[in-house]
DNA sequence: GAAGAAATTATTCAAGCGTATAATAACGGC
DNA sequence: GCCGTTATTATACGCTTGAATAATTTCTTC
């Protein structure tokens, strides 16, 4: 019986092929579907070459979570425009593909419900959360100062945390049950609420 | 080598007893540290019992996550008063204890993680959902009416789509790290958004 | 094109999983 | 206070899991 066949891949490669495959396997099955086997069937290798690229399991799914992450936060960091069309991109782009569909959340609730139990986890989480609440209190401090409006550390606090919480609940409701809404009718309501929170429009057209 | 003593419970108990063991495996090392022998290790049985009161494994994952939305959605249901007093209980308990808190959190994201895979448990999960859904738009649609304020089914649902969006979010952060805001502070802001959102005030003595 | 390094496969292991079945102890009815 | 019912325990089975190790193939370098 012959060995199979196989290529040498670069590490950078191979490493990012399994941890796609691990992603997955994942958003397929959820968790308990990401197992060594399953990974490294979907990868095209044999399940001895995940512990050469990584640790243990533990080490792979930490990985995996920083790319989940970083591809929920990465799209609304580049917003780019003036302050006006800034904040409102930002509200667009976090509840439409691709950051909005049912496999982000797959993936996103499968690490979710390990952040409490595993701290290394907890901690790639708290990082990502933080800055992308961050990136959203400083539109709005430019939004709000190019508006000649009150821009306080406390008001932008506070509105920070409702919009982010706004937009939480709306793309988790929008992932989860999508088919309940009409196109683009989560988007709208967002951008009237924002508008409604800030006293203010937000002009699609304010170039 | 004699055999453990027991006693026999009623089959309600036991069954209770059971799904409580089975929350508390899930909140304390997450669903794949639910295992049969750890759920009747904790509920100070032996596993074999499990299979005598449930099908399977699954089945008692399913039963315990009826209980964990019907303890998520209960509390909101039995809000009473005048329409400005419900609608304003209804925020503040989704906000504060027992609702909002890591543990439930925890039980929260083990099952949602499991909802796109497992078809009985997304079934399960939507009609909570909608419950919860309906009883605010209700809430808000006697509220508006009582104001004299344009009540109609398209505004309600928009509404009510927009403040459970940010209630689901605003709950999902103060679970995930409440040690982040002030006390009360969540609840401040929600109450804030909505009443920025329907442009009136939610007094709290308007008896 | 031979040699050496290391990426990859193949095989094995112990532990833990959900489940099935048989033995037994507790309790209610008589 | 015995007896039948059945809730509960005890034990075992087959399978999957993450991990460890040894064998082998690929590719680079000279």
């Amino acid at each position: 019986m012959p060995r199979r066949t196989f290529h040498r891949a670069p590490e950078a490669e191979r490493r990012h092929d399994l941890i796609e495959a691990t992603l997955d396997c994942i958003a397929e099955s959820g968790l308990e579907g990401a197992t060594v086997r399953q990974i490294a069937d979907r990868a095209g290798v044999t399940p001895g070459l995940i512990r050469h690229y990584f640790h243990s399991k533990e080490q792979i799914l930490q990985e995996a979570y920083r790319v989940v992450i970083a591809r929920l936060t990465e799209k609304a960091s580049r917003v780019a425009g003036n302050p006006d069309e800034r904040l409102r991109e930002f509200i667009v782009i976090n509840l439409t593909e691709p950051v909005a569909n049912s496999r982000s959340l797959s993936l996103w609730a499968s690490f979710i419900s390990r952040v409490s139990v595993d701290p290394e986890l907890a901690a790639i989480h708290r990082e990502g959360y933080l800055g992308f609440r961050d990136a959203l209190e400083a539109l709005l401090a430019e939004f709000l100062a190019a508006r000649g409006e009150d821009a306080s550390p406390a008001r932008c606090r506070s509105l920070s945390i409702a919009i982010n919480g706004l937009l939480d609940g709306l793309w988790l409701e929008g992932c989860l049950a999508g088919e309940l809404f009409g196109e683009s009718e989560l988007v709208s309501i967002a951008l009237a609420t924002v508008e409604a929170l800030l006293g203010l429009r937000l002009t699609a057209d304010s170039a």
